[in-house]
DNA sequence: TGTACATCAGTGAACGCGCGTTCACTGATGTAC
DNA sequence: TGTACATCAGTGAACGCGCGTTCACTGATGTAC
């Protein structure tokens, strides 16, 4: 064989990679198949080599954005209520805000997936499900399991929410605002 | 003249509304000039005798939007703490999340309108404030200004994010639970 | 050891298509004479 | 009252471009003899 073995396996990660920076940077519709097989330092025609559409690259990068996030942060928060707090502002964190391309791949896509695929939509729900009980596991064990979901949704949809306003707006000092509400909302909540 | 007075400024109104419903319903980027103006019963090539460019469309297409929920809820909601609480209620019942095209304009564009033009982003904010305003209006006078403020992006950035995961979540026990969570924290917030 | 062949990741031209934008034109009307 | 002309909202062909996708090909390697 001309490559060493897991050559090709190498390539269709840094494909997915590239993508999943783009995706989250630009939006799904915003970024063309032509430009991603670029920034991965090879020519179009080869992506079909790797994915069957377009469509399938949007479902992996999104899970792929999902974990490496996840990877990026497991271990580095406390347990309990001090640990959600640190999480929290973590996730508020003005440089969050500015670097959508390694954030949360939830708030770089929530609303372009909900117009995508049902199986686009099922890995979605697969990661926000697993988000969900990561943030359920700060909430004191004294709470029926399903109410520390409900709150842990409650407080996911307050960050997300928030990320994304304060990209929106226009004003820089706004922008910080609505980050320090949104913190304050969602600590407010996990109490 | 060949048309009635005010026929242009009728025909550029029914673009902008039917720019409107698609936009939020399908994105900004994935919704083309030629199918707009098809749907207001026009051809593309007339499009520039009103708008300098897509982006200007998106621009007053997106603040109409805004206007026309608000103006749709005016005096729907009683004053204080059981007004906002249906104002809540209301903003995350299951027929806004299955209609995005006559809903939030906030929940439908945020991401997309992050990564517009300054003008676009600006007007956003206008309309954000104004939203923001709106929630103030409900929450205790003995308040101090800037909290009553603060507490008001809280409760909106959960309204929206809690509304967008509903929208992009398969499974629809889960998403009807989402807006239920959400109901829930905002009424918390506004406590 | 040297030659012929099979493998296959990646190339790049081409497909039909829709995009945003431009522009010469149409044709029904109002106005001027 | 009748005719010539100006107006201008809307038409539709055309512009260059990038999209997702297909496919015949390349060329460096490993294998077979």
């Amino acid at each position: 064989m001309r490559f060493e073995k897991g050559h090709k396996a190498a390539t269709r990660q840094r494909i997915i990679e590239v993508a999943s920076e783009r995706f989250r940077k630009d939006g799904v519709a915003a970024v063309g198949i032509a430009g991603v097989m670029a920034d991965a330092g090879l020519t179009h025609g080869g992506f079909y080599a790797h994915f069957g559409s377009k469509e399938d690259l949007v479902r992996e990068a999104m899970t792929a954005a999902f974990e490496a996030t996840k990877t990026r942060h497991e271990g580095a928060f406390a347990h309990g209520k001090t640990g959600l707090e640190q999480r929290i502002r973590h996730y508020l964190r003005p440089s969050h805000r500015d670097a959508p391309e390694r954030g949360c791949a939830a708030a770089a896509l929530v609303a372009e997936v909900a117009r995508h695929d049902p199986a686009t939509r099922e890995a979605f729900t697969v990661q926000f499900e697993a988000m969900i009980g990561r943030i359920a596991g700060h909430l004191p064990e004294a709470l029926p399991e399903a109410a520390r979901r409900s709150t842990a949704v409650g407080i996911f949809g307050t960050m997300l929410g928030a990320l994304q306003l304060a990209r929106a707006v226009a004003d820089p000092a706004l922008s910080d605002a609505i980050l320090e509400s949104g913190i304050q909302a969602a600590i407010k909540l996990a109490a």
